[in-house]
DNA sequence: AGATTTAGTTAGTAACCTTTACTAACCGCT
DNA sequence: AGCGGTTAGTAAAGGTTACTAACTAAATCT
């Protein structure tokens, strides 16, 4: 994702390199499967028995596999040795920073386990005066570094705003940054590998991660504003200028709209988010806030999904604020949709609501550096 | 894409597969570099001489690269002896059925050059008769491939309609075609690879392969109807059900809009089309056509250029027709989107927008059989 | 008990790329 | 000329990767 990457178009595939992905791919289906056999694997990836053995001697000596005892009989033949994810080895550190008057940052194991989880309530006047330090978010990081009791493998960070390529911030009105340097800051502050993503990227990341059936869905991550994430083809969809999903400024509808703090009108943003949902809800009727939230949604929407032949729409936030959202948003794309011969579009909430932005983070540690989804 | 490839998700790579990436490289480079030599290609590709060397060989023994003399001499050092691509070797088969009145095949080299052009002008009773007979595309095929010179590499075939992952056309409206298994009854009648892809799938890739700088872009075709193909990261998107670009019968607005032939209102194929737009044209005045039709594709697009980011959006289909419609839709999309930071939205014509449709199963062959782009 | 089946290891081989060392061919300078 | 320096390309040897063949180990089936 940021720093230590090629930037070459493509480059020659050595044999190390395949060796690296087989690698991965036995991880991946360790995670997949559960405690395996070795024979197992080698028939799952595609391999040898031998050259399983030998992927797995690595992965071994490497602590990111561990043996896991002898499988219960059943059938004849000798009885497989088994080996399972070691999770001491396969640990990262998250960090969410989607909420920036609770930065929150843990330590995740491979399952998803969060083994040590800080948060930094801080009195963000996010309105006029001046944004978030920087520095305590390094702090943070520090902090909950120290309490790992294995080296980790990276650290994942979500953040408001538009990340570019090289893990810095370029804007981020709700942290109230420009230009923060936030990859140097952290890597400089731990020496690890550190991944800077925007916060929906990473909830899309996570919800990849925990239904790795889904390959083509969006992910509409409501807030402050609204910013959703994309999977096409089983990859994040990261855009020509590290922008993808900023789709809370688009002009929905063809009709003229409330002004938006961007100074245009009719903005996604206008119709739908958190602060216009909780007031709703407050107020005397809210279906009408949740049916006008929801079909602008669906319209904004109709087009990506019938472009990308999208086969899920995926709604995180407030569960609470969402759940009535889930029908309107439903009738509203097959209303303006082609129905699809193989089976319907599906719109749901996302899986963990609440931890999402740093099981991603943690989940993006993990795709980038094992390859592991 | 369609018939004989692998069907798992991930699978190990052998360090033969390394070789077979590796070669394409070789190949891809050629195509960008012109004729080069093997110290060239080494640097460029990131292997030793030693290996390029080897790799040269074997696409010379293979036909796909020929020698090409000695390089005029510019410097200290042994004269370099040049490579290039051999465009004998590097034939293959295309078809445009996008126009049913007018099927087209040609043999193609790799400079795009078409060497032989047959077309098959058919009264083709698209409204109430039967559609079009398969077999002629198959004897089409058939003639055109005996004038090939060499051997080709296999048949690319555009057609209108969706396409499955076997290469069978579900539904085709304009041909008259439900279920015809195309690949299978090309790929029997000649025993060669056959690559079925929708019509704005293929113009997609010849874009793609005319212009390699743009990576995320949306080619949009206007013709009976209104079709798009995408590249995101430098990949056509497929979709979950191979149906991905088709936009023609997406609510576009607010406003309830005029019925569509699908049953519902408002459809963008209701807006925009070329019959729509050439009645215009003998009308007194096409100028309120063309805007309307142009600002409701603007309004289509605007969420998938937000939501994928795209750099650039392009168009396809009679130029006199669409020329008047690239500065409508440029000042739609920029109304209705927060400007790119990073250098402005591209709209613009498709680079030879009447054989676009052949150059890009073309290219749809080589990439699929070569990993050329 | 012996055949069969499955897991895992050992030994040897083929493919791939690298490093090191070489020859070939050219330039520029004395 | 002749020599040093530079670049292109080839040859030989070595390491890595994954394969096949053949083995041992340990269970079930007959």
């Amino acid at each position: 994702m940021n720093a230590p990457r090629r930037v070459r178009t493509s480059a020659a595939v050595l044999p190390a390199d395949g060796r690296r992905q087989n690698l991965s791919l036995v991880l991946q289906t360790l995670r997949r499967l559960g405690p395996s056999s070795r024979a197992q694997l080698a028939r799952e990836v595609g391999v040898t028995k031998v050259t399983m053995s030998d992927l797995v001697a690595e992965l071994i000596s490497e602590g990111r596999v561990r043996d896991a005892g002898t499988a219960a009989q059943q059938g004849p033949g000798k009885p497989a040795t088994l080996v399972d994810l070691d999770p001491a080895g396969l640990l990262t550190v998250a960090v969410d920073l989607s909420v920036p008057a609770r930065l929150q940052a843990a330590v995740v194991d491979i399952t998803g386990e969060m083994l040590h989880l800080e948060v930094r309530e801080a009195a963000v006047d996010t309105e006029s005066g001046r944004g978030v330090d920087p520095g305590v978010v390094v702090e943070l990081v520090r902090s909950v570094l120290a309490t790992a009791p294995h080296p980790v493998l990276g650290i994942g960070i979500g953040t408001p705003g538009v990340v570019d390529a090289r893990g810095s911030v370029r804007t981020a009105p709700n942290l109230g940054w420009t230009d923060v340097a936030l990859h140097d800051l952290v890597s400089d502050a731990t020496g690890l590998p550190v991944l800077v993503t925007n916060d929906s990227d990473a909830a899309t990341q996570a919800e990849l991660s925990s239904s790795p059936g889904s390959e083509d869905l969006v992910l509409v991550q409501v807030g402050r504003g609204v910013g959703c994430g994309i999977v096409s083809g089983g990859r994040r969809v990261v855009g020509a200028h590290h922008a993808a999903g900023e789709i809370g400024h688009v002009t929905v509808g063809t009709d003229v709209g409330e002004p938006c703090s961007c100074g245009r009108r009719g903005c996604l943003e206008t119709w739908l988010s958190v602060p216009r949902l909780r007031a709703a809800l407050d107020a005397a009727d809210p279906d009408d806030v949740v049916t006008v939230g929801g079909r602008r949604l669906a319209v904004a929407l109709a087009p990506l999904v019938a472009a990308l032949d999208l086969s899920e729409v995926v709604l995180a936030g407030p569960p609470e604020l969402l759940e009535p959202l889930v029908p309107v948003v439903a009738d509203g794309l097959s209303e303006r949709l082609l129905p699809s011969p193989d089976g319907p579009l599906v719109v749901r909430l996302a899986t963990h609501p609440d931890d999402i932005v740093l099981r991603g983070a943690a989940a993006l540690v993990l795709w980038d550096r094992l390859g592991v989804v």
